[in-house]
DNA sequence: TCCGGACAAAGTGTATACGAAGAACAATTA
DNA sequence: TAATTGTTCTTCGTATACACTTTGTCCGGA
């Protein structure tokens, strides 16, 4: 998995510790490395094909975006979130979603209405076809439309970690719970489509109260505390 | 999270690269390094008098908190905050510290109420002494206590994040301002210590308009946009 | 058997050097 | 004047070296 993952990273045009940075993001969330898993500086480096240098540089911004535990003179750690986090995640994706979905049904231009109708028309159909991966994707493309089209570059990249880290938590029950929140997602569309930033903020509110409850639901189940 | 074992072992020793870190950001907000910058990884080497590569996992990060910016292939400049980043920003301190005054108020215990009232009396006599200095860290130092004992580490990492761009770009003026403003966090510690989530929530509110206006008008003085 | 310390191994932290490639700017030429 | 070519600066990645910490192991003594 390490050369062809090293082939295709070397096709593109990208500092070398962005591309180690992004694989390690999915590394982690997908589960490949696990809560409390060693992660030595050497054995990324060999995984990635790269040397210790972009990988270091990677580490330190992935500290930065909570993913691992930095020791010092220890090494890095994939960091280990506890079910208290889940409550505070949701409590903050619930202040500034909102707010991501008021400013989109204020500024959200035509295009960007179309863009939103043509992902949920593909989550439809990914839901017909039980292509639950797929339609998890399009759950994410949809949601970090959304923060884009709200305008706010700091909303949008703080939203966006946290987005990253709840499906991280919940890599599993988010893929089953996805069929389930799409009528959600209709409801969501159509009142950034109407302009009514108030009608718009409810219905971010009741998508993501329907997400939290899921998620505690398939809390227990889940890889939890430690 | 994983703070104890932190504490337990390499305790005593910080890495160059935080050291670095911490005089970077210190010298951006001081104004040392102005916006738009450039900042060659050999200069900071030498200005730190460390080697490039402590500095390259600074700068990194550096970017991921947004005080830098990095052009590929180009390096680094000190951001540029332009005035329409004024607005966003408070757009999202005003969902984040509202909700950390909810929290507070919902959370707070006696000795954390003192605490804070030991602040405000500080902040009272600075205030009085004319020592402007000192009641802007009064201020700060306030104000990251109320997000403490919020007790939601997502929300208390990215609002204090949020709270040192906000002193970045108005770092002067915030410190005129600190003694009108005063007045409005006696009424937050009162909501908060009275346990009504909602009169801190508004209490927050009102603070953060009133400093929001003030940031504004203080923007057409300051180096604004660019 | 158990304890304690010497010792080695592993891994980070830091420095340095080198080559490749990109970007900016100046110089040169048509 | 305008386009092209070179030069220079700088980043990007690699490689290497070494000090220092932490950790685990092993061995001798009680």
């Amino acid at each position: 998995m390490a050369e062809d993952l090293r082939d295709k990273l070397g096709a593109q045009h990208l500092p070398l510790r962005d591309q180690v940075l992004a694989a390690l993001r999915t590394a982690i969330i997908d589960g490949d490395y696990l809560p409390g898993e060693r992660l030595t500086e050497d054995r990324l480096a060999e995984d990635f094909g790269v040397s210790r240098n972009p990988v270091r540089e990677a580490l330190r911004v992935a500290e930065a975006e909570g993913f691992v535990v930095i020791l010092p003179r220890r090494g890095a750690v994939v960091a280990s979130p506890s079910s208290g986090t889940i409550t505070d995640m949701f409590a903050v994706r619930g202040r500034l979603e909102t707010l991501a979905a008021r400013l989109a049904a204020e500024r959200a231009t035509a295009a960007d209405v179309a863009s939103l109708r043509a992902l949920l028309d593909q989550g439809r159909e990914a839901t017909q076809r039980h292509d639950l991966a797929r339609v998890a994707e399009l759950n994410s493309t949809l949601h970090l439309r959304i923060l884009q089209i709200s305008g706010n570059p700091w909303l949008s990249s703080i939203a966006k970690s946290l987005y990253l880290h709840v499906q991280w938590v919940f890599r599993l029950g988010a893929a089953e719970r996805a069929p389930h929140s799409w009528a959600e997602h209709i409801q969501l569309v159509d009142a950034i489509e109407s302009g009514d930033g108030d009608r718009a903020e409810r219905a971010a509110l009741d998508h993501l109260d329907a997400a939290s409850a899921a998620a505690y639901e398939n809390a227990e189940g889940g890889y939890g505390a430690r």
